[in-house]
This record gives C-alpha cells, sequence and structure tokens, in this order.
DNA sequence: CCAGACGTTGTT
DNA sequence: GTCTGG
DNA sequence: CCAGACGTTGTT
DNA sequence: GTCTGG
C-alpha cells in the first residue's frame, strides 16, 4: 500500500485525507488501510483494521490465520462471513498484490499490479470482535478471492476479487444489490489488466520493509 | 437436548 | 450467532 | 502469505 | 507436522 493519501482521497472519494506510511509488505494480521461506508451510510471513511476475520462469534482470534481470504463463490453462505458479506463490505486499497513460486524455503515472490499503474481496489469483508478476558477487541477484514486469470494463472489459481471505480458504489451498498450483479462484480479481472514482475525474496520475511524489496535478488 | 464447528491456501 | 451431528 | 518455533533443567 | 508471529 504505496498509494498517496491525496490519490486515496480523490480514487475513493474520502473527506479529508489521512497520513499513510508506505507499506511495501503488508502481510496477514497486520493493521491496514480499508474504505468503509460511514456512519450516516452515505459517504465513505478509511478505517485502520486487522487483516484476518475474526467473526464476531469467535471465543479467540485463532480463526483469523485461516480468514485472510473468502472465497466469494461461498462467502455468502459461510458462517464465518455471511454477515458481513450482506452488512459489512470494504474496499482494501492496494498499489499491488504479490504470489510466490517455487518451494518452501526458496520462494520467490512476483508483485502484480495494473499494467497502467493506477491502484487496486479489493472487494473485502469487516467484522467486529468484542474480544476475550485475555485479548482485546479487534475490527477485522479478509480479502475475497476468485479464479486467477490468464496474467496470475502461471503462478497461482486464485487472485484477489478487483473492483473497478464505477463499482464502488455497487460493492459496498448490498441493499442495491441483485445477486447475479453482486456475482458478476466478483468474477475475475479481465486478462491484460495486469503484469508481474520479479521482486526479492527478502519480501519473504515480515522484518523486511521498504522500496529496495521491489529490486529483484542478484546473483551474487 | 448438548457439543462442536465455523476457513483458505498450498502441498501431498 | 447459527448450523450440523449425534 | 512466509518464517520460525517447537523444551526443560540448572545456573547466572 | 502444526502452531504462532508478523
Amino acid at each position: 500500500m504505496t498509494v498517496a493519501p491525496d490519490v486515496l482521497a480523490a480514487l475513493f472519494n474520502l473527506s479529508g485525507s489521512s497520513d499513510l506510511a508506505e507499506r511495501f509488505n503488508l502481510a496477514p494480521s497486520q493493521e491496514a488501510p480499508v474504505i468503509v461506508r460511514d456512519e450516516t451510510g452515505e459517504g465513505r471513511a478509511l478505517a485502520t483494521m486487522r487483516w484476518g476475520l475474526v467473526p464476531s462469534w469467535a471465543r479467540d482470534s485463532k480463526i483469523a490465520h485461516r480468514t485472510i481470504n473468502a472465497r466469494s463463490e461461498t462467502a455468502a453462505e459461510k458462517p464465518s462471513f455471511r454477515s458481513a458479506f450482506k452488512r459489512r463490505r470494504c474496499l482494501v486499497p492496494a498499489s499491488w498484490f504479490y504470489e510466490w513460486q517455487g518451494e518452501a524455503g526458496t520462494k520467490v515472490p512476483y508483485r502484480i499490479q495494473r499494467a497502467d499503474g493506477r491502484p487496486l481496489a479489493f472487494a473485502g469483508l469487516w467484522e467486529r470482535w468484542k474480544g476475550s478476558a485475555t485479548e482485546p477487541a479487534r475490527t477485522s477484514f479478509t480479502v475475497l478471492t476468485t479464479s486467477a486469470n490468464d496474467d496470475v494463472a502461471p503462478l497461482h489459481d486464485r487472485m484477489p476479487c478487483l473492483i473497478e471505480p464505477g463499482d464502488f458504489d455497487r460493492w459496498l451498498t448490498p441493499e442495491v444489490e441483485d445477486p447475479d450483479a453482486t456475482r458478476r462484480l466478483l468474477d475475475p479481472a479481465p486478462a491484460g489488466l495486469l503484469t508481474l514482475d520479479r521482486v526479492s525474496s527478502r519480501l519473504n520475511s515480515v522484518r523486511n520493509e521498504g522500496p529496495g524489496l521491489m529490486t529483484p535478488d542478484t546473483l551474487f
């Protein structure tokens, strides 16, 4: 997430802009910016939530490690996601995303971004969790996935659901929903939209950050 | 009735 | 919270 | 998603 | 192998 605050505000029609630090290695379980409908339901607001959706009924947050993604084909029916699918949708802004190739221990990451350089918006769901005796309350989100298109297929058979600016309201406003129209919103992006570039395997550790991670490893 | 699950990805 | 399994 | 830990006893 | 941490 390296999108400049003013670009983010303009793209998502946010009132006011906040100072977000650039993130080149934003991993599951970390806090990330998301766009939600504001309290009135009319406008949009930027929020910070933790990646890995904890359902409201969860006893602890362990499930979050397995709810970083939700299959768009089934999320409306799954106990962990259906409530959020009905009432709490969000858009997750991203400059790009990563997929890995190769064996455990020698995984090579690829950056996947729009060929035209514009930011991406993932379809997401969010939820509030009350916390427990040992854990504080949290607000968290998940990213919906669909079949990979031809651009991404060489690396992986799934990819995030990408929403176009003209469809932002259609995704965020479930009350105007027609199930078929919603399904189409979550279809794989058209082939040719995205390009792939190899980046540094230092990305594989969340300890590493910064623009230097975008340069592939050299052979030394 | 109560108990137990509730998830995705990747790898085998 | 809500569904499934027993 | 990937990386890294995974354990106890005894000693400082 | 499986869980935790980030």
